[in-house]
DNA sequence: AAGATGAATTAGTTATGCCTAATTTTCGTT
DNA sequence: AACGAAAATTAGGCATAACTAATTCATCTT
């Protein structure tokens, strides 16, 4: 199968289907609109275009979903924008909080070298520093541990933060701030109507529900 | 003076009409329209663009010239390019004829945090490895050695390159292979009709007089 | 079963940045 | 001083990817 050249935007919306896609069982024209930062109308037009692409397959009025083609080259994406993450973090000094949106930019634009030259350095490493899972080379997602929202934790007990399901940078900086980055132990002490109080290394905060529903973390148990 | 976000093909323009600039007194729309790869009434839209915006001057059927602002973006994208070519070929193992390609894609859209974090790296470097200056965080132009073109040096003697003035994939991609890059200390022998014959490593070349121009040489005398 | 509502689509516009073809300007020659 | 060639410009178009406004469709409520 030929790989046909794509524009940013095009390789955005496949992006965003797939992650879309990860999430509800079906990707809506809005959903697309709200994620792309687009009105409506632009994405019905392109999803036209990458459908005549055969990249996304789309019944009007329903949803969209992608070909395999289309999977791939959102795979690709992924990736790219997986590894920079990992490599700006690592190689460059980015705190955690500000490598999205660097990498945003230059998923786009990197060459399949660039690519290689970067999983080399960092190992092949299979994910984030969000705890997102990096495509492999194959395009094929790699296991993560099994986890569930802290919001949804009830044994009070201590555990390990795998994922954080946001790029908000607002929220980002905030968890930055106070530790609550995958890798980090935490603690879980109450469940309060207004949140989840925690203990991470040493210091109590109360993690609002909202909030407590992007954090993942590995539990042990039940 | 407010920074107006531009274009890559804007950048793209100010960067070669400084380019230009540095060898033609004056800079013609057929030059920039061969070196930009797009057709003569391209290039007088866009100059019309950019005038608009204070960052050219433009004396119709006359020459282009940038203005203070005009320039200082065109040195930006410059020490961009520049100190990404260098670290592609430190830190990404990049070869020296594959640099140039991949710099010219990152350099509009890497930020000020990553050009400042592998200017650290690199140690804030003077030069790239074709042997350009990289202009510093103040947009200065650093010294270079005296030089003169590997064609026009008379006497007979041990130079050293200092610098190769051309992006041409071939061209460098020989030059890479023969060892003619900055730093390598070369051997006139004599000089032919047809071309320069150099030793280099132990081995004898006869460099044709196209390529002996573009070849830069620290003369230490005459 | 008929509205009402919200999602999706169509129709038509805009801004970029390129193109070709036609025209105008400049300048070196005679 | 006038001509011809080369360079530059204008005029008019095309593709991309957005937008707004208007319309159509699907579904939920009563």
């Amino acid at each position: 199968m030929e790989k046909p050249r794509l524009s940013e935007s095009q390789e955005d919306y496949l992006k965003e289907i797939f992650k879309l896609r990860e999430v509800n069982e079906t990707v809506s024209m809005q959903d697309l609109a709200r994620k792309l930062d687009v009105r409506p109308p632009s994405v019905t037009g392109m999803i036209k275009k990458l459908c005549a692409m055969k990249l996304v397959e789309h019944e009007p009025y329903k949803g969209v979903q992608l070909t395999e083609t289309g999977e791939k080259i959102a795979l690709e994406v992924l990736r790219h924008h997986r590894l920079l993450e990992l490599y700006l973090a690592r190689h460059l000094n980015y705190s955690w909080d500000e490598i999205h949106e660097e990498a945003e930019r230059l998923e786009h634009v990197i060459s399949e070298k660039f690519e290689a030259a970067i999983a080399d350095l960092l190992d092949h490493p299979t994910h984030d520093p969000h705890g997102d899972p990096i495509p492999t080379v194959e395009l094929e997602i790699p296991d993560s541990p099994d986890m569930k929202p802290l919001s949804a934790i009830k044994v009070y007990q201590t555990i390990i933060i795998g994922r954080v399901m946001t790029q908000d940078k607002d929220i980002l900086s905030l968890l930055s701030r106070l530790e609550l980055i995958p890798g980090q132990q935490i603690e879980l002490i109450r469940n309060e109507a207004a949140g989840i109080r925690v203990r991470v290394d040493g210091s109590q905060y109360l993690v609002p529900q909202t909030i407590a529903r992007l954090i993942w973390c590995e539990s042990p148990d039940t």
